[in-house]
DNA sequence: GCAAAAGTGTTTCCCGTACACCCATGC
DNA sequence: GCATGGGTGTACGGGAAACACTTTTGC
């Protein structure tokens, strides 16, 4: 391990500093492919490095805990800073907290991961410092923040199959075709919308509303809300659905 | 919320500050019970905090982290410390960070679950500010202790449900009796056992050995191990079986 | 009418549960 | 022999996958 500056050994020995980051998803419509049109992809945002170590390289959206605020307050404040969004999905991913991953100070990163709304994440800012990514496409990040990105994909795909986070990358209402496209996106892969429909509608949580969508050329699908019967504790007692 | 001694201001403003907690389950054999004869039950270790805040009220083994160890290897460190045992599961929990889960610090607190071997676990230290609890009766804990007691069960049971990680409780070899008792100890519910059988038999993992156990008054039952096939991944690159 | 997607019905297969039954040991 | 748990066989039922089929819209 380097020791680059003169007061280094005040901080080494010092107990290891406290931040988080945030692994915040949405999904976009697919590159039009010839073999497989239309299939969507999972974006998330990363910011550009302006202070040394990784001067340059893209990293997670991360910074420190204000000493008045909660873990999932400070991962809501952060996400927003960056993306000006607001999450419909914020949940603890882990805590990493291996010696050597920052390479001067020892640092504990708490990552959250989120999803965001498509439809607003298209009009999110993106500047100089701020760029979305196909997630499975990362370039090289800073610290070890390939590791977490590729843990948090690997959560979001396990969940999505056994609970109904899926319909936060989406509105308040939606169809099921809609729906289903999420799924696809996530997961990668097509699924029988008869199956689908059926799986969903036997949800409970998955309420038809009395609209549907007219204008498509083919017969108008219904609209629905997923209503808020609270689901089972699937993480602890803080954590919710915003 | 009180403001105790006189430097208060420059603590309580101060950045959050690190520690670790672990939640350590072992089993331990059912008080004979005339309706239902033998079924075990999870046991844990706890402290009796010595020190304000919560002086004299139990609470979970826990303590700070140093800056050159890992924060799994302070779980390990602390679970040693306290148990005089060494885990053969220990997993990430969640991060605790809510601003008043402490009065006067602002703490965040790292929680590690661990399993240790039942018969090993019986020999440890319980001394007069460390004592085992029965799992489902825990008393009054110091700040948020009980819930993440709760917590950590409901993560146990759920997990020994879609993993194999039941086998930890034991020793190296077992026979499926033994390894049955502890589902059923930890899922509090009978298990039909030719099912089991063909359930764990399933698992591939789960390789015989040549031996048997004789002694019972009738036929001796093979002993099992749990090759390390490793398992698919439930848990970040980090974490392992030990 | 025709295309296209919404929505329904039906068959098949797999897997978990229930439970009857045989096997090998100690006494 | 008999009791006791080890271990095997088998039938039932619910749910997921595959896919044929009907419905409703735009053009």
């Amino acid at each position: 391990m380097v020791l680059p500056t003169a007061n280094v050994s005040e901080r080494l020995y010092a107990p290891p500093s406290l931040a988080i980051s945030t692994v915040i998803f949405s999904i976009r419509n697919g590159t039009v492919d010839q073999d497989e049109p239309g299939l969507g992809e999972l974006w998330l945002p990363l910011v550009r490095r302006t202070r040394p170590p990784y001067v340059d390289r893209w990293a997670l959206p991360g910074g420190p805990i204000a000493w008045d605020e909660s873990l999932e307050d400070a991962a809501h404040r952060n996400l927003h800073e960056t993306t000006q969004l607001r999450p419909r999905y914020l949940e603890q991913l882990y805590a990493f907290g291996a010696v050597e991953r920052s390479p001067d100070l020892r640092v504990v990163s708490i990552v959250y991961w989120a999803l965001v709304q498509a439809d607003e994440a298209a009009k999110a800012t993106e500047g100089d410092n701020v760029s979305w990514f196909a997630a499975d496409d990362v370039p090289r990040l800073a610290f070890d923040h390939n590791e977490i990105v590729e843990y948090a994909l690997w959560r979001l795909r396990t969940k999505v199959e056994y609970s109904t986070i899926a319909h936060n990358f989406l509105g308040e209402t939606f169809t099921l075709a809609q729906l289903r496209e999420v799924y696809e996106a996530v997961l990668g892969r097509r699924i029988d919308p008869a199956n689908f429909r059926r799986q969903m509608r036997a949800s409970k949580d998955l309420v038809a509303t009395d609209q549907t969508v007219t204008g498509g050329k083919h017969r108008p699908p219904r609209l629905y809300r997923f209503g808020e019967t609270e689901a089972p504790q699937t993480t602890p007692p803080s954590s919710s659905t915003l």
